[in-house]
RNA sequence: GGGCAACUAGCUCAGCGGUUAGAGCAACCGGUUUACAUCCGGUAGGUCGCAGGUUCGAAUCCUACGUUGCCCACCA
């Protein structure tokens, strides 16, 4: 086929959104219908549908879009599940805020009414990251778009519910939990972030009651939780306190007599050493409090106010405000001994950024199930993670794990599948019922008001999508071919919210061997990308790029080779758009290198290597193509992407373009005979080297693939089977010799190239060189046009005396540039000088080294003998540089 | 309080027991003989955080320390 045209310019938008709009028309990027070979699929990490690009999206979707069309290349079956998540308190925030924008109250909604609202926004933006994604090229199969609150993924989630309260690890308790006073709902332990703050530590007295004028000193930072107070509590064995045990401390307000108690939850060195126990509002008291059957006086309202239990003169008092109101009135009562400043931990809800209030409430709890056999996968090596050290973090967390508090006080969810008998008693466990469907006689029953954590239904997503648990649907969607997944790739940061539960549902639900039931085989952890301080990014700050806008200055091709350019294995990326510009340049670099080659013309000739014509640097560089494919594989297999686009790039711009193509033209020059043989290397090359690059810069290859007339029947360069290193190894016959020689030959023209620098004779393009060589003048000779070439120098002419002339040492023997006369020569006998004061230092070392009988006696034989030769070409190199430096002297 | 990571050239990072520690960017010098100035050639720049130890040999392994970042943790 002949190669059509190629315009001077690549023009990146242009090509981007044609072949996307082809791909995409195609069905290229949907799962096979019939299914050959190996599986290999993907799960996407579901946007939140409240959620914005950012460049952590574009980071992490470059890497699995990688991931994919290098499987498809590898002719595995593949399929990329996106979908979106329902983002549960996040859009109940963001839509319950719209709807007062609009003057609606939301409270006075139906939970129907309020839904249809939610329904609808969800619907106008829960789509845009998806499509906003398909800029970078993203490979996914849209058609299979599965969102958490479809049906069909409702069913699973619900039914997972079902099930695991069938097996009793499900259960509805009365317990301390999290509680978030501005979204009023209780939230887990991963949604609780320890902030350390600022605040009081006040010291007060109670006085006892038995001992009217004696008082017992307490320390509290929540003084306003005092009429919450049922008891003292004091450590056992403190000598200070023990008499006390048994009697009573009088709670100033509102004022009642309170037992004080013993208990070793008590620190004896902490403040005091005496505790006030709150049980309604902190953990630890709810523990005592437990113990010694304490009753709990709940002090405050849902929404973080005090109720009447506090008294009067607090009721109705937010909490902040009620401290205030409190430590007044420790003071007016002479109660208040000290406030001191004080830095302490407080738990902040992740979601709406104010204190977390502990808080006993009735709520569903999941005990996890598995949790052994989720530590022994990572254990085992059947899950790995990439940087391995994240396995510490989770099976620390395993290690640590307490139940979880499943239940939302939220209407955007997925409504929890239980039913209470109408009028009866809802702690009961008889008046319940758990279900897919409910109940038979819906008149008798109230469904609970309740939603499940969003993460309890993402802790289902490699099933759910796959159309689990329904048989029927999983045999659609070919569940036991497409599962296990083969990697997922994600943020550390969502270690515990997510993967970890993933793991654990899919173990706890599916029987068999685990290398079967594991929802993935690896996991790639991404770092942060931050700005190039290393601040991480935000609005506030101003730091943070519009991904689309990256995209339309630089490319797709050219953000996502720039991205993985600055994006160390588990490592935080620093971003910095300098990068994505290079990428973009290496476009135009590609652009360019391919639009020589067709600019040299067609190729009449069949494919194949011709070994007549084959040269030492034509055997050179396909080794080097076949190196770089092993590396390519290699990185593939160890997630090391960051090193796989450097080693393209140098591949491309040292090896092929600056040594490679400009070597062609000199031989094109000198016999065009060899011409159609050359041509024909170089489009195997850039044939493989198109593929090689495809994962990473997909348009651009595909542009490139289809303009240079390489598509033959196979439109998309995606398809086409990738050969192994070992395949290509196959197609010339390689010898080292060659491939040692052109090394040779490369730096004998670097070296001459810096001496013509070092002379300031750069302009000079005309000038002879001299030479002189003991045992390369043939080589010398086959090469001369090349290394005149290449170095910008005249003509070549073997001497056998370089006379007076400023000389260097190369490889291949000590060359001479013709320079005038009155050349300064004062740089070069620097170099010089320097040269071999560094070659004496490592000579001395060497000698040194071998002198030593240590060295001989315990080194292996090949590093001696490496020393030794080391030690000898040192001696011979520095021999002939004092000459040279006599010389010029 | 516990844990994890990082510390190598001005910046971002490779190297993770064996010859003289590398790359990209920035800096500096120089270059357009028709693929490419979105390019090419060259130069300079490092006692590998600090101190010990193991070893014939340490940037690399071990220990302690320092600095920075992150995670976990119910001292009120």
């Amino acid at each position: 086929m002949p190669p059509v045209g190629m315009e001077k310019e690549y023009q990146f938008k242009e090509v981007e959104r044609r072949w996307y709009e082809l791909w995409e028309k195609s069905g290229c990027f949907r799962r096979p219908e019939s299914l050959d070979g190996e599986s290999y699929t993907i799960v996407m990490p579901p946007p939140n549908v409240t959620g914005v690009l950012h460049m952590g999206h574009l980071l992490n979707n470059t890497l699995q879009d990688v991931l994919i069309r290098r499987a498809r290349q590898n002719g595995r079956c593949v399929f990329w599940q996106p979908g979106t998540d329902h983002a549960g308190i996040s859009l109940q925030v963001v839509v319950e805020k719209k709807l007062i924008k609009k003057g609606i109250n939301p409270k006075e909604l139906s939970r129907e009414e309020f839904l249809e609202y939610a329904r609808q926004w969800r619907d106008d933006h829960g789509d845009i990251i998806l499509n906003q994604l398909r800029h970078l090229g993203v490979s996914c199969d849209f058609s299979k778009k599965v969102h958490t609150l479809d049906p069909a993924y409702s069913r699973t989630v619900l039914a997972g519910f079902v099930e695991l309260y069938r097996r009793g690890l499900i259960y509805r308790g009365r317990r301390m939990v999290n509680w978030c006073p501005k979204t009023q709902t209780a939230i887990s332990d991963e949604e609780v972030l320890m902030q350390t703050q600022k605040g009081t530590l006040y010291r007060m007295r109670y006085e006892i009651v038995e001992d009217p004028g004696n008082f017992i000193e307490i320390s509290t930072t929540r003084p306003e939780t005092i009429p919450g107070d049922v008891a003292v509590a004091v450590h056992p064995e403190d000598p200070r306190y023990q008499h006390l045990i048994g009697k009573h401390a009088r709670r100033p307000f509102p004022e009642v007599q309170i037992p004080i108690i013993g208990d070793n939850a008590v620190l004896r060195d902490f403040g005091t050493g005496a505790l006030k126990i709150t049980p309604a509002h902190d953990p630890v008291d709810f523990a005592v409090g437990q113990r010694h059957g304490l009753s709990a006086i709940d002090v405050l309202t849902p929404d973080g106010r005090m109720n009447e239990l506090a008294g009067s003169e607090l009721c109705g008092l937010t909490r902040e405000s009620a401290r205030g109101k409190a430590v007044q009135m420790l003071r007016e009562r002479g109660l208040l001994l000290a406030a001191e400043d004080y830095e302490h931990s407080v738990g902040i809800s992740e979601r709406s950024g104010v204190p977390i209030e502990p808080r006993l409430s009735d709520q569903w709890f999941l005990s996890y199930p598995c949790v052994e056999r989720a530590k022994a996968a990572i254990q085992n090596g059947v899950i790995q993670f990439f940087p391995r050290r994240w396995e510490k973090t989770y099976l620390h967390w395993l290690d640590n794990i307490q139940d979880w508090c499943i239940s939302r006080q939220l209407l955007w969810g997925h409504r929890i599948p239980v039913w209470y008998r109408r009028g009866c008693d809802r702690r009961d466990p008889a008046n319940w019922h758990v279900s897919l469907v409910g109940p038979a006689d819906p008149e008798n029953w109230e469904r609970d008001n309740d939603v499940l954590d969003t993460w309890f239904s993402s802790a289902f997503w490699p099933l759910g999508t796959l159309g689990w648990p329904d048989a029927k649907a999983m045999a659609k969607h070919n569940f036991d071919f497409f599962y296990p997944t083969a990697t997922l790739i994600t943020g550390p940061d969502i270690i515990f919210f997510w993967v970890a539960r993933m793991i654990i549902m899919s173990i706890a639900f599916l029987g068999g061997d685990m290398q079967q039931i594991v929802p993935f085989r690896a996991v790639y952890f991404t770092g942060i990308v931050r700005d190039s301080q290393g601040r991480k990014m935000s609005k506030s700050l101003g730091n943070s790029p519009e991904p689309l806008d990256l995209i339309g200055q630089y490319g797709a091709d050219g953000v996502r080779f720039g991205l993985l350019s600055i994006a160390p294995q588990g490592q935080d990326v620093l971003f910095d758009s300098v990068r994505m510009e290079q990428g973009r340049n290496f476009c135009t670099k590609l652009w360019n290198a391919c639009r020589f080659r067709i600019l040299q013309g067609n190729l009449e000739m069949p494919p194949g290597i011709i070994q007549s014509f084959m040269m030492a640097e034509d055997e050179s560089i396909l080794h080097s193509l076949i190196d770089l494919t092993q590396q390519m594989e290699l990185a593939f297999s160890q997630y090391e992407f960051h090193g796989a686009v450097q080693r393209l790039e140098k591949f491309f711009r040292d090896d092929y373009c600056d040594w490679y193509v400009e070597v062609c033209k000199t031989r094109m020059r000198q016999d065009e005979s060899q011409r159609a043989h050359i041509l024909m290397l170089q489009d195997i090359i850039l044939r493989h080297y198109l593929q090689l690059l495809h994962p990473f810069m997909p348009f651009i290859t595909q542009e490139l693939w289809h303009a240079m007339g390489y598509s033959g029947d196979e439109k998309f360069i995606q398809n086409v089977p990738l050969k192994t290193a070992e395949q290509l190894k196959k197609i010339a016959t390689i010898s080292p010799n060659n491939v040692a020689m052109v090394a040779e030959l490369r730096e004998t023209i670097n070296i001459i190239r810096a001496h013509k620098s070092f002379l300031g004779l750069a302009k000079q393009t005309q000038l002879r060189i001299y030479y002189h060589s003991e045992n390369r003048r043939a080589a010398i000779l086959k090469y001369g046009t090349i290394l005149c070439f290449l170095c910008g120098l005249g003509e070549l002419i073997d001497v056998d005396s370089l006379g007076g002339r400023p000389t260097t040492l190369t490889p291949w023997g000590i060359f001479a540039i013709d320079a005038p006369n009155n050349i300064d020569n004062k740089q070069e006998l620097e170099r010089l000088r320097k040269e071999i004061e560094v070659m004496e230092r490592n000579i001395a070392n060497n000698e040194t080294k071998l002198n030593s009988k240590d060295f001989l006696s315990r080194a292996p034989e090949k590093i001696i003998a490496g020393a030794r030769t080391l030690l000898e070409e040192n001696r011979d190199k520095l021999m002939k540089s004092q000459k040279l430096l006599a010389a010029l002297e």
